[in-house]
DNA sequence: GCTTAGCACTCAATGCATTCGAGTGCTAAC
DNA sequence: GTTAGCACTCGAATGCATTGAGTGCTAAGC
């Protein structure tokens, strides 16, 4: 038996009522507000009754005894899960976040900022992307290019992508027929490999095949798997950081400075993301849901963003618990799947 | 005649006195408080009457009529300019900047990023990095790479400095000989010639001249002009937003919104440390000295980094016009001067 | 038995008067 | 020129009464 139906359809809607209005207002929603507001056609002494009933069975707290009703965690919660109904988008919305992002189709990092840019905008919330990143990505080709006589460019190209460069130093100067040579042989033997399985003793491997190359190729070879490291590592981009001061519930800077240090710390909000990735569904944390302590007095809602079928990344928006979680949950959804179809005509080669 | 001459020494002693305390206290400076802390051998009585010239001159003023003394706009200017004596940094603290730039040196971006992050964490403020952008900048190799039959990768690597890539669709596939005539041809035309010289004039040539290509090579050079567009407009790295909520003038919101909106807008930061590049030596600004409305409760310190002698980008640091000058000043020159040393190390190949 | 009007009660917020004290400016004495 | 003394100012803190939004409970009504 759910929690859907241990509850009546008034008590529902009162619920309803109270977090909708106090989702809007950021005032706590007496009876008598509800009772004018809301066309409930009962009595403010009935809603009292119910708000009580409410409140015993934990979906509403009152601040002090004297002010009205605000949701506890466990009443958002139920909110989101039962009663809340998502909001569509406007088609314009659709085609102005649909462009903006084709704009930017050229690069890869230009399109995981604006979206987040649109995210934060949208929600007026804090926002963020995790870049793509895919545990089925191959190394597509890596080239190694003389760019002077002591310094090799090292630049590798991964599928789907993105382009990673690096410049190494090198003791001696190779011949283009050598480089030629070399590049064959790496690519022969690394292409098409995926990044998960290329590390040091794959490498190692290859340098003593090529022993004769060894004192350039060791400096290379360790960059490249810097590189790969370096991308593995979750990107994050952030966005609408400063929404947060607009909303009343960090008015105080304490409050404020919790968040922010809780966005500042890269690896919360990235393994945020990274479960949404993997779960691959939409998720929406609320207050202390969450382990971090900083997260008490926020909500996330993330979803992950998929190419053919296969969530490679995740977005997500960060606000007070006392969030607009319909609104966002529609944009957050609306952006993930624009990420994804616009990513897959970029990433897919 | 210097503003220097026209104020006796004893009135510096004061508005010295009263400027250091306010800058560690953020509290109105009285005259009994500086007779006790400061050893100046006068009574409280004189040192009134000294601040009432000093406010007539403009130097002081009063928050309110009980209350004690604050430097204005100009007496910080005076002391900016002829009181502080800039503090020396620790060995320890230098060795220490020294390392953690070292342990970034293979990439640029690593580079200005923990840069930001160290001047954030010494100075408590906000810390900014203009990267290196120079105008004698060359190119120094274009290369293009088949990644793919239908995939051409853009190369370009840029002395000093910085490494870009774009990919390319391609109409028909290039065999290995013919890519690499037109690289060779390109790099014979192109190599070493400045970046501001590279211009869609340049780039038309070429594609004539090779026009059997030119359907590849078309995109490829709009690929070029695009991606040095790109990298000149400044790049501007930002760290320690967050330390702005720590100092007291920025505890209401509203003020704490207003100079988050002002580092939100990159230009003019980047506006800001492109003049201090350009004047080549370290500028601080108080206040409303700067014309930007949110900027007239922030100072910014901020100096130029250096490649043998030529300023190459900037640095600074943002706090309240009760900032620690002294303490910043030595901070910025100090890091400044690393970040030129190691990028020098870097990027001059 | 549910609903609701009525009422006593609670308590944050607001306004107002008072006090406190840090700090000043002025005057007169040194 | 310096300084002690003193009256004065005004923000901040404190205390207290008032207000009003909102509740819970009881008893009457449908």
């Amino acid at each position: 038996m759910s929690a859907y139906s241990l509850m009546d359809h008034r008590k529902k809607r009162i619920l309803q009522a109270v977090t909708d209005d106090y989702i809007t207002t950021a005032e706590p929603v007496g009876s008598r507000a509800i009772a004018r507001r809301y066309d409930l056609g009962i009595s403010p002494a009935t809603i009292r009754n119910e708000m009580a009933d409410l409140e015993e069975s934990g979906y509403l707290e009152q601040p002090h005894v004297s002010a009205g009703r605000i949701p506890s965690q466990k009443g958002y919660r139920f909110y989101v899960d039962f009663i809340m109904q998502t909001k569509s988008v406007s088609d314009e919305e659709k085609l102005h976040i649909r462009r903006r992002l084709e704009d930017r189709k050229r690069e890869l990092d230009l399109v995981t900022e604006e979206t987040a840019r649109i995210l934060a905008q949208l929600s007026n919330y804090a926002a963020f992307v995790l870049s793509p990143v895919s545990r089925a990505a191959a190394l597509k080709r890596l080239e190694l290019v003389q760019v002077d006589p002591q310094l090799v460019l090292v630049v590798l190209v991964v599928d789907p992508g993105f382009v990673r460069t690096h410049l190494v130093m090198t003791e001696r100067h190779l011949k283009s027929r050598q480089l030629a040579y070399i590049n064959a042989y790496l690519n022969s033997r690394l292409r098409d490999i995926p990044l998960s399985k290329i590390g040091v003793s794959l490498l190692k491997e290859i340098t003593a095949e090529l022993k004769e190359y060894s004192n350039v190729l060791e400096a290379t070879l360790e960059a490249v798997v810097q590189l790969l490291e370096c991308k593995q590592e979750e990107a994050v981009v952030t966005d609408g950081q400063v929404n947060i001061l607009e909303q009343p519930e960090f008015r105080e800077v304490e409050s404020a400075k919790r968040v922010f240090d809780l966005l500042a710390e890269d690896d919360t909000v990235s393994g945020l993301l990274l479960d949404t990735m993997n779960a691959g569904s939409i998720k929406i944390v609320i207050g202390r849901e969450s382990s971090h302590p900083n997260m008490d007095i926020c909500s996330v809602v993330s979803a992950p963003y998929v190419i053919e079928g296969v969530p490679i990344g995740a977005i997500g928006v960060l606000g007070p618990t006392r969030m607009h979680y319909a609104k966002v949950v529609a944009i957050v959804e609306l952006v993930a799947c624009h990420l994804g179809e616009i990513l897959s005509k970029m990433l897919v080669v």
